[in-house]
DNA sequence: ATTAGCACTCTCTCACAGAGAGTGCTAAGA
DNA sequence: TCTTAGCACTCTCTGTGAGAGAGTGCTAAT
């Protein structure tokens, strides 16, 4: 009794953190690939059949219980098997699942659907997130690119009703934006023409903050149409970028979510934009495809889905975020070739389109 | 026993449709309204505590028998009450339910919600989704709003590397359009501004018929920047439009989506656009709100679920459909009172737009 | 260090019983 | 003729309990 005591209480924190040997290191990997499989807890008998270990079931079973001492495993119940903690999957994605990459195939299919569609910035945000969603086998989350710093390049104005109009505008880097705008005087289309000609050349290849120096002056239809440019221009750069997902019917499809209550917290999550919120801030300033699995979460939301995520496009110029979101018993190695295969090719999309 | 195979058999073709009595309307509509609430089958005694009816059970129970013969109720099993028919949904929504406004406050609250919002298309479909799945406490569908007959107002051609640049189009309703476009040779931007400028005047409110006819005999940037104009003014009247839906949560939570492959044929349906294609074709030439129950959809999907869709727009100018769909169990009223209402403000809100 | 053996624990499935709810039918009452 | 009380019946739902199955930890032997 006192022996199970002492065992309990030090699996929290387990003094010395000894390197495993390579037998547990087979065994996680086998229940982690297993677990992730199948949804069921793996037990000693199942593990010595799949992992084509030459010893008996005992042995596995010291195995195991020395890795769960170490944190690696978890009991759900006395019996049953074991399952791999959040500690488990992080060390199957540091050290065991080895560096994949997406088949030569799948890749080629990816390819060859991106060359179908039109040169539209909205098609590839569709279909990275549909794509990306078939691929990782989860929900797929992709953001638009936001540009770092637009400058503006051209302005138009206009003039839908006597007092009603737009004002639309495309930044140097090729994005479109348009807003409704009120006038606050009658404004035909030729004065708004001229307005926009006039206002072009001097404010071409400034920023947000650089235009707005120039409303100091100008005539009342001019401000109107400065501070939309204004507004427009800082929207674009707000983090909270509209984000795309996809492939929900996977993950519904997992046990996790049979529960309603755990799909729906999983629908608002997507739905009401924390989600990037949430995850933009620990992407900062580090490169490459980032994974966040279970309690390595910091909203509690998001404490039973494992996130695998990376920034995409062109340094300096636009940066856009793409993932995919699960149950933390996913198919991690699968979901980091997608995304960093994904990323890597919106990346060279948007830096065809920035010309290098 | 052969008295049994005689009600059983008479069923399905109810030779004389009297007209219900006023008690039985009202049994009719309990069972409807609480089934509704509450997802269980309505027994013969809670009826009469539920209606006010003062009868006895029994009573009762003879009015539900004949219910049931004429084809509104129906059964599930021997005990556990009775449930509405697809045929008793749709007589509540023909004779039962009253015709039900949205409260005012409720009214305005949504109005106000919708003051509070930029003047921004997108944003106000957005919305609406948003708003009418809250009201109607079920997944709302809005589709953007399609141009009849677009009409170009306006066209820019920009230059973002040497063959790659933007079309931008205005159609004379406010819409935009941009589409990434390769340039035949290199184009830079005074060339294109001074195309650009030559093409408007002639183009501008043709169709994308008629500018076709424009293209012979141009340069070959010009045919190309046309052949990009009609693409796009021909994508804006497809009737495939990008819907936005929301309010899924509602739904999952429904107990008749507890399945997970239910609630997977609802998601693949909303999501492959093949929702609209299945509805549109049945509201041409019907204005109003149309309500599809169960078994009166066409298409084999749809059979379990309730559909109240509506047109909105402004006629022969732009189009638009937005609705709710549930399970065939959902609250017609409160459905159709919330698609009236925000069919009605959206039809306001393009009438402002377009003029009137 | 490994293994066989064993007692133990826990889940899962199935069957069965009893409560509860509701039904149809019959016969009596208004 | 409509309504009602009574009754036998059916079906679901909720335990409960038994037994199988899977897996575990521990001990003792190899």
């Amino acid at each position: 009794m006192s022996d199970r005591n002492r065992r309990t209480t030090s699996r929290k924190s387990t003094g010395s953190e000894q390197p495993l040997s390579e037998r547990q290191r087979v065994i996680l990997r086998v229940i982690v690939r297993e677990y992730v499989a199948s949804g069921r807890p793996i037990g000693s008998k199942a593990l010595v059949r799949l992992s084509g270990i030459d010893v008996s079931p005992a042995t596995i079973r010291n195995e195991m219980a020395r890795l769960e001492e170490l944190g690696y495993l978890e009991h759900l119940h006395t019996s049953g098997g074991r399952i791999p903690t959040d500690k488990g999957y992080r060390y199957f994605v540091a050290h065991l699942m080895g560096n994949i990459e997406l088949s030569s195939s799948e890749q080629l299919t990816i390819l060859h659907q991106f060359r179908q569609v039109e040169l539209q910035l909205e098609q590839w945000i569709e279909l990275a997130a549909a794509t990306l969603a078939r691929a990782a086998g989860n929900v797929s989350v992709v953001s638009a690119p936001i540009p770092q710093t637009p400058r503006l390049r051209h302005l138009e104005l206009i003039s839908l009703q006597p007092r009603l109009g737009l004002v639309i505008l495309v930044t140097t880097d090729g994005a479109v934006r348009q807003l409704m705008t009120h006038w606050p005087d009658d404004a035909d289309q030729e004065t708004l023409s001229a307005l926009a000609d006039a206002l072009v050349p001097p404010l071409r290849g400034l920023t947000a903050d650089e235009i707005a120096g120039h409303a100091a002056g100008a005539s009342a239809l001019a401000r109107v149409a400065l501070a939309q440019v204004e507004i427009a221009m800082r929207a674009m750069t707000a983090s909270v970028a509209p984000v795309r997902h996809s492939g929900l019917e996977h993950v519904l499809a997992q046990p996790e979510f049979s529960d309603a209550t755990e799909a729906q917290e999983l629908l608002t999550l997507l739905g009401g934009g924390s989600f990037v919120s949430a995850i933009l801030p620990r992407l900062e300033d580090a490169p490459g495809v980032r994974v966040f699995i279970g309690e390595e979460n910091q909203t509690d939301e998001l404490r039973r889905l494992g996130i695998v995520v990376s920034t995409y496009g062109v340094d300096d110029e636009v940066v856009g975020v793409l993932g995919v979101v699960g149950p933390t018993r996913m198919a991690y190695d699968r979901s980091i070739s997608s995304v960093r295969y994904m990323a890597r090719l919106m990346s060279d999309l948007m830096a065809d389109l920035h010309g290098q």
